[in-house]
DNA sequence: TTTATTTTATGAGCGCGCTCATTTTACCGC
DNA sequence: GCGGTAAAATGAGCGCGCTCATAAAATAAA
């Protein structure tokens, strides 16, 4: 029973479609992964041939935000600065996570808790990874050496205290949470200019 | 059937204790909660009279090193400045923690998360709170005029940053996570220092 | 076409955290 | 002592995420 791409990919889709109708309806926890099945007609067993676990469909989800996010970056006018390239970039995904905002707790316990560092597992590393790996790219573009793990390291908290802000951030256009994100980036690009002569 | 509060708090404290043993043999999710009941010679219900969920067991353990750490830091010489103060109080924090540094991640799920700002479940919150109530008056001590929400946010990012990382720090003294907490505490103070005399 | 082989789908079943109707226990006034 | 009462203990049971032995389906070999 050999099934093409094609066809896997389908099966996946609906998954995930239906996956986001029932998270926005009952939210993440509530949703079960039998009704998810049901929804997208096949069996519950079968769901877990396409995602390991629950929350990697979320992950799915989530992961197809951010490669669209680093779409529409990567197309736009190049910003003056380090610090209003990094704000144009954590802006632009805030915005194509905009439909998932409430499901951010999903995505906390796993994929994007600080926690991802070194346990490997797959969808958490590699949102962080690609993330960091844009990081570096526009710290390169602007003339920074190189950004030693320990800044990564920083700039990662830094960035999951925007997003677990914002995950909960009530205010109309989540000015506060614009707020915030401008703020850690200026100290951080700040405290990277100072140490960027200092060894290590 | 009134019991004593000396002997509920004895039964919470055994089944504290078994709990312990339990997470150090098989980590925090591998113990179940019908083990600990039973080590605790009680049945699994009872355990839930006690603790309203199994994360809430290990965030007691957890409270109690950082009420010891408190303690500990409190009668302590003071540093000479914001940073060094800070500094200690962490580092007061993480020798508490050290016989739970592998069950962090289960604290991290809902305790310690990011996400802990606005939902207000209890033990999560008092944790936050009670260590940024210290930071502040840390502050204060040291002439700074009062730490904004955005600050506390950003110092709460930073600080679960570390935390996170330490949770998987091998290195023999943990001196990468204290690298990393000397260099974020560094970033912050200079950074308040800066916007002490800007408008918000 | 028939048979063998491999891939995919299936849903009963497992152990989990946790609940709740029921039973047991400790204390009161008499 | 002895019911009455309220607090606390109990464990069968629930629904969950997830597994895995089995069935079904698709291809390859004959």
């Amino acid at each position: 029973m050999r099934i093409t791409a094609q066809e896997k990919d389908a099966t996946r889709q609906r998954i995930v479609e239906a996956a986001r109708a029932l998270f926005r309806q009952h939210g993440f926890e509530a949703a079960t992964t039998r009704q998810i099945a049901r929804a997208a007609g096949i069996a519950t067993g079968t769901l877990f041939n396409y995602f390991p676990n629950k929350e990697d469909i979320l992950g799915q989800m989530a992961g197809q935000a951010f490669a669209q996010a680093r779409a529409v970056f990567a197309k736009q006018v190049v910003a003056a600065d380090l610090e209003e390239e990094l704000f144009a970039l954590v802006a632009a995904e805030l915005r194509q996570l905009k439909p998932l905002r409430k499901l951010m707790d999903g995505l906390f316990e796993t994929v994007l808790c600080p926690l991802a560092t070194a346990r490997g597992d797959g969808a958490e590393v590699s949102l962080r990874v690609a993330h960091l790996e844009i990081v570096d790219s526009i710290a390169r573009k602007h003339g920074l050496p190189e950004i030693s793990p320990l800044a990564l390291q920083i700039y990662w908290a830094l960035y999951t205290g925007v997003l677990s802000f914002w995950a909960s951030d009530t205010s109309s256009k989540q000015e506060e949470t614009l707020a915030l994100l401008d703020q850690s980036l200026h100290m951080f690009s700040a405290w990277l200019r100072g140490t960027a002569g200092t060894p290590q």
